[in-house]
DNA sequence: TTAAACTTTCAATAATTATTGAAAGTTTAA
DNA sequence: TTAAACTTTCAATAATTATTGAAAGTTTAA
């Protein structure tokens, strides 16, 4: 496997994987894209690489800056702007991580709670609806806070010592 | 907001999030309307209740079993089939975290760690592809694990005795 | 200012994914 | 066996989502 093939494996890879953090292939293809580039890339070299058109690459590189993954660069005697991607796994981890649970997760976990603290009218029906929605409000709540505490820890936990505590 | 409302609003929050568990809407919505019915459905009842095909279900209803998450129910006297959901959340979400990880994550693993163990020629961007896969990598197999301990764990972490570990 | 060099917007369209429903298939009771 | 009562399959279609590309907008250098 020669460098090309190695990156384009990668990248669409990691685009047909964007499902998996909830953003399309055209933003996760270019956030793979910049992840492995030694240099920051303009519009004009994300949109030959990739194959895609100019609106499409300004909408997704826009998007990937409101998420906080990707940034403007500017780059010394040169108009066009350049973009950059973080390139530490956990700093982007801890990112989509958050993203993820405010986009989606905090709004179901709202829902949980509104339908799990309906009235009670006495009926069966009414008693298991509740009973179960309770149940998986508590879950996601744990879940995420879970995440969110895995997340923000400093100390890196990729070493495996997180790990030992399930062990 | 009464029983009816309750119930629809949950199962079209539900339904709404089965892009969160890689599953598309109408199985989301039939597994959700199993979760909160106090007996065993069949074909005809589901199609009713969220009003799609008998096609539709059938086939979502197939991908439930096929996912362990639906079980088929005889009743005594009835030749129609009855279908039912796991009821114990943390046993649900013990078998979507095993699924997602077997169907999604393994292979994104698996091409993570090709690309990261190719041979490296020397060049600044095949180093940089190596390092970056290799990043990824480990935390993928880190992140992975992880999730497999925490639901494999028999003792009832909803309890959110896991939780204190991260305090 | 102006005009060249860019980026962004958005209606039209393409691509993908989900759904339908009728036909085919299967099971069961008599 | 047969036929009624079911379930499954799958080609056609609908719905959704992503993408294009030209026009409009913005920025910068002179």
């Amino acid at each position: 496997m020669n460098y090309e093939e190695a990156k384009d494996k990668f990248i669409s890879t990691w685009g047909s994987l964007g499902s998996l953090w909830g953003i399309n292939k055209a933003m996760a293809q270019i956030q793979a894209l910049l992840f492995i580039s030694t240099k920051p890339l303009t519009t004009e070299e994300i949109m030959d690489t990739l194959k895609i058109s100019r609106g499409n690459t300004s909408m997704n590189v826009r998007q990937l800056i409101d998420w906080g993954i990707v940034t403007k660069t500017l780059v010394a005697g040169e108009r066009k702007e350049f973009y950059t991607t973080e390139k530490d796994v956990q700093e982007l981890a801890r990112i989509i991580a958050k993203e993820r649970s405010r986009r989606e997760i905090r709004p179901v976990i709202k829902t949980l709670r509104e339908v799990s603290t309906m009235e009670d009218d006495g009926t069966a029906k009414t008693k298991e609806l509740i009973k179960q929605t309770k149940a998986l409000h508590e879950l996601a709540e744990t879940a995420d806070s879970m995440l969110h505490k895995i997340i923000n820890q400093k100390q890196n936990w990729l070493t495996k010592s997180v790990l030992k505590l399930f062990s």
